[in-house]
RNA sequence: GGGCACGUAGCUCAGUCCGGAAAGAGCGUCGGACUUCUAAUCCGACGGUCGUGGGUUCAAAUCCCAUCGUGCCCGCCA
């Protein structure tokens, strides 16, 4: 409804504009502050006003003078206040609203026919997932649900390293080791907790063993690693040993955010199948290609990039860029976009792997990377090889343990004392710890740092996940009381939407809620476009502030309250409940029935 | 040394891309509100040279330049 009501605004003052003889490539459109009762502003009286030769203010009402409200279908006014023009909505805007929003996909955009493929977490198979990689699944899950609910066709990747040196080593330690030589015991009863001491083994073998056994080691990763340049299936099969033992406890843990993959895709692929022989052929046909140092080369200073990109060893193996390279062409060829979120240490490999890509002659507008920087200890980095740092499952377990613990703090002084069984609780209790991690995560921008600490990651209060999950509970709460089932659409429910009229929703709280529910769906537009899922944590907030205002001033099934009054007031709950529910779904976090 | 990011209240952050209406939240502190559709809520108070210095503009947290501080990168690792 906002984005029809712009759109309308755009053009009336466009045409007001024109006919006044003024130029229209700046209408100045903005949202206004709090306190001004308009949905829309437009400041252009203030760049008109050297051309017109007179005061902004005169200005404004000349431009209001020239448009006539009552041919605009949602606008019912246009006030000036100074040299602002204000816009402010009809009754047909909030009634439109409110029925739209009745929907139970309200919010979703139309399809775009667009196909995009979201790359991210791809984390290393080499152990569990710890908390400073965590930023990744949690931001890419969110933008893959946000650019699905914008209406694109998503496809979500993890891109399996299985092919690096890394591998060789793990594999290598993997078959060298026995149980016996490792250290301690698994910390859980998952695979990749298990095989990661021999990673951690392997390593510091390879940093202390006396020279020729190190040496010995070495030519057997080697060997490891030649196979799997050749292609050749025993090498793979070796690897794959590992790889997916391990990459199947990960993607458990994953599971548990929820982050789910349509696609694990494994880097041998494109080793296996030609490609990367292929590409790294027309890599050598390039202007910008040099063989240097002993090893193939892409000089890249002359596109601003002072780095040489090093694509082919003097043994002929590959390297990470050069089967990525291979990769992204691959994801070119079955989607319209690629989105890739990665950690900020990657971004000078981005902008390399942009510049070759379009080398190479692709077109790389579809690509946008989204960066984000790593959670670091207080102390410093986390790392599986060395072992430091805190396991996403267990900041999930005590993300959980807390919020049952408030739980049950809670159910001792509730007032309504509900039926909540022991299901309940557990299931709140992973709603909103879960939730309360996640939201944590995604409610800030992607570049700023985060060190982690127990004590604010896990804080339940206000401006946190529970505070959001909150309304959404009271919304069900309140129709459920009415009798209704909060989970469907209001149409064909015991509610005549026909006659519930928006004009009954005159209170300054009951306007502003619909407002703010009104502009969600350019909300998910905008954040959508930017890909930045926080705009849709920051929405939550103020639609949670709005929607406590309305439910401190307007009691929905109160006896007093006329009925027609409570059948607009309902709907205007089914909407907010959909609203609310919906944004958290493209947060990724729970929308808890009961609290 | 070069490149990129970040710096807004004691703390954690919105707002910055696209300049506009006396800078907004939460936490913390202090003081209030549960016979009411769930108090994980709400109301009030205190708290700011938007790192610093210049510039552009009718208008700068927002754009430009410089500078300081912090993080990341500058591997034939991934």
């Amino acid at each position: 409804m906002f984005l029809s009501l712009r759109a309308e605004v755009e053009s009336a003052l466009e045409t007001a504009l024109s006919a006044l003889d003024y130029p229209t490539d700046d209408l100045g459109i903005e949202e206004p502050p709090e306190d001004v009762d308009s949905v829309l502003a437009s400041s252009v009286a203030f760049r008109l006003a050297g051309e017109a030769g007179a005061p902004p203010p005169q200005v404004a009402s000349a431009v209001a003078d020239e448009i006539d409200a009552d041919e605009l279908t949602y606008v019912a006014a246009i006030e000036t206040q100074g040299p602002y023009l204000n816009f402010l909505p009809s009754e047909a805007y909030l009634e439109n609203t409110l029925e739209t929003a009745t929907a139970a996909d309200y919010g979703a955009l139309e399809d775009r026919k667009e196909s995009v493929v979201v790359e991210h977490t791809s984390a290393n198979p080499t152990g569990p997932v710890h908390v400073g990689r965590a930023r990744n699944p949690i931001i890419g899950d969110a933008v893959a649900n946000l650019l699905d609910y914008a209406g694109y066709d998503v496809d979500r990747h993890y891109y399996v390293n299985d092919a690096g040196r890394q591998m060789a080593v793990f594999t290598w330690a993997y078959e060298t080791f026995d149980e016996d030589d490792l250290e301690g015991e698994p910390e859980r009863d998952r695979p990749e907790y298990d095989l990661v001491r021999y990673y951690r083994k392997g390593n510091a073998f390879l940093e202390n063993a006396s020279e020729p056994k190190v040496a010995d080691a070495e030519a057997e990763i080697e060997s490891i690693m030649q196979g799997l340049e050749a292609g050749d299936d025993e090498a793979y099969e070796r690897v794959s040993e590992v790889v997916d033992q391990v990459l199947g406890g990960m993607k458990a843990c994953l599971a548990r955010l929820p982050a789910e993959f349509d696609e694990f895709v494994k880097e041998t692929r494109f080793m296996r199948n030609g490609d990367t022989d292929d590409l790294v052929a027309r890599l050598k046909e390039l202007d910008e290609a040099v063989y240097e140092d002993e090893a193939w080369q892409l000089e890249l200073d002359a596109h601003g990039i002072e780095k040489n990109l090093v694509f082919l060893r003097a043994d002929d193996t590959s390297l990470y860029p050069t089967r990525d390279l291979a990769h992204h062409e691959w994801k070119f060829e079955e989607y319209d976009n690629a989105v890739t979120v990665l950690g900020e240490d990657h971004t000078l490999q981005a902008d390399q792997l942009r510049t070759t890509l379009e080398l190479l002659g692709n077109d790389t507008e579809g690509l946008r990377q989204v960066l984000y920087s790593y959670v670091n200890l207080p102390e410093g980095k986390m790392s599986t090889r060395r072992g430091t740092g805190v396991d996403l499952d267990d900041l999930l377990d005590e993300a959980i343990d807390r919020a049952r613990e408030e739980v049950e703090e809670r159910m001792d002084d509730r007032i309504r004392d509900d039926d909540l069984g022991d299901e309940d609780v557990e299931r709140i209790a992973h709603q909103v710890g879960i939730g309360a991690v996640r939201y944590d995560i995604v409610s800030k921008q992607p570049s700023k740092a985060i060190t982690f600490e127990w004590e604010q990651a896990l804080d339940f209060e206000a401006q946190s996940a529970p505070y959001v999950q909150y309304v959404h509970a009271r919304c069900c709460g309140i129709l459920e009381e009415a009798g209704l089932d909060s989970a469907a659409d209001l149409e064909g429910q015991d509610v005549d939407l026909e006659s519930v009229d928006a004009d009954l929703l005159e209170t300054p709280e009951e306007r502003e809620l619909l407002e703010t529910i009104a502009r969600f769906p350019a909300v998910v537009e905008e954040a959508a476009d930017d890909l930045q899922p926080h705009q849709i944590a920051t929405y939550t907030r103020t639609f949670a502030d709005r929607f406590n205002a309305f439910y401190r001033e307007c009691p929905v099934l109160a006896e007093d309250v006329d009925p027609e009054v409570r059948e607009a007031r309902l709907a205007l709950v089914a909407a907010s409940k959909h609203t609310v529910a919906n944004a958290l779904s493209i947060l990724g976090v729970a929308a808890p029935r009961s609290m």
